[in-house]
DNA sequence: TCAATCAATAGCCAACGAGGTATTGATTGT
DNA sequence: ACAATCAATACCTCGTTGGCTATTGATTGA
C-alpha cells in the first residue's frame, strides 16, 4: 500500500528506464548525450525518462554548461529492498508456524 | 537485459496485482473468492490478475472441487533480490575507486 | 436431474504511457 | 553577434493494459 513502493516498481517496470539506471549504476555519471548514444531511443525520450527516474529519487542530475550529469542514487532503493525482506518475513514466519505445528502433531 | 527480471518489475509494477500477491504472503493460501472479497476488483479482474502472477512464477495454484487456492511462491523473487544487490554491488565497487583514488591524491 | 455456486474466458472500452518529431531555451565557440 | 550544440518541453499517435459485464465450464447439493 505504501506509495514510496509503487513508484519505484512502476518506474522500475519499464525496460528502457531501468536499462538507463543500471547503466548509470554501472559505470557512474554520465551525461544524457552519452546515454542518448546507446539508449536506442531519441534524446528526448531519453530526457523523459530520466525526468521520471529523479521523480522517483532514483537519479540525480548536476547542470555543467549546457549538457547534464546524472547519477544513480542507490539508497533509493532502500523501499525496495524492504519490501523484499518484508515478503520473505512473512513466509519465514508462516513456515515456522506449519513447523511448529508439524513438531506438535508429531507428539 | 535479463528477461526474468523484466518479467517480475512489469507483473508487480501493478498495485492491485502486487497486493494480491501481498495478502498471499502475510494470509498464506486463499481461495479467489476470499481474495476477490476485499481486492475491491471484480472476480474476473481478480482471476486474470492471479494468472499474470502465475505466469510470473509468483504464485502457484491447487484446485479442489469447484474452487481454486492460490499460495505465494517466494522463491520466484530472487532475480529481483539478485538484482538489486548487482545495482547495489556497482555502486560499490565505484565507491571504492573513488576511495582509491582520493587516497592515492592524497600522498 | 436441476439449480446454485465458483472460477475462468470472451469481448469490449477507456485511460495511460512510451515512442516519435518539431521546437524552444540555454550555453558555448567563432 | 551568430551559428552550433545540448537538453528539455510541447504535442501527437498508437499499442498496451486494467477495468467492466456477460458468458461458459465445472462441481456441488437438493
Amino acid at each position: 500500500m505504501s506509495d514510496t513502493q509503487d513508484v519505484l516498481f512502476r518506474t522500475l517496470a519499464d525496460p528502457t528506464r531501468r536499462a538507463l539506471f543500471e547503466r548509470l549504476c554501472r559505470e557512474g555519471e554520465k551525461t544524457v548525450g552519452a546515454l542518448t548514444a546507446r539508449a536506442g531511443v531519441s534524446q528526448p525520450v531519453v530526457s523523459k525518462h530520466l525526468g521520471i527516474l529523479k521523480q522517483a529519487g532514483l537519479v540525480r542530475d548536476r547542470h555543467e554548461g549546457r549538457q547534464t550529469h546524472y547519477s544513480a542514487q542507490l539508497g533509493a532503493l532502500a523501499p525496495l529492498v524492504d519490501w523484499t525482506r518484508e515478503m520473505a518475513g512473512f513466509w519465514q514466519n508462516r513456515f515456522d508456524q506449519l513447523e511448529d505445528l508439524l513438531k506438535r502433531m508429531d507428539q
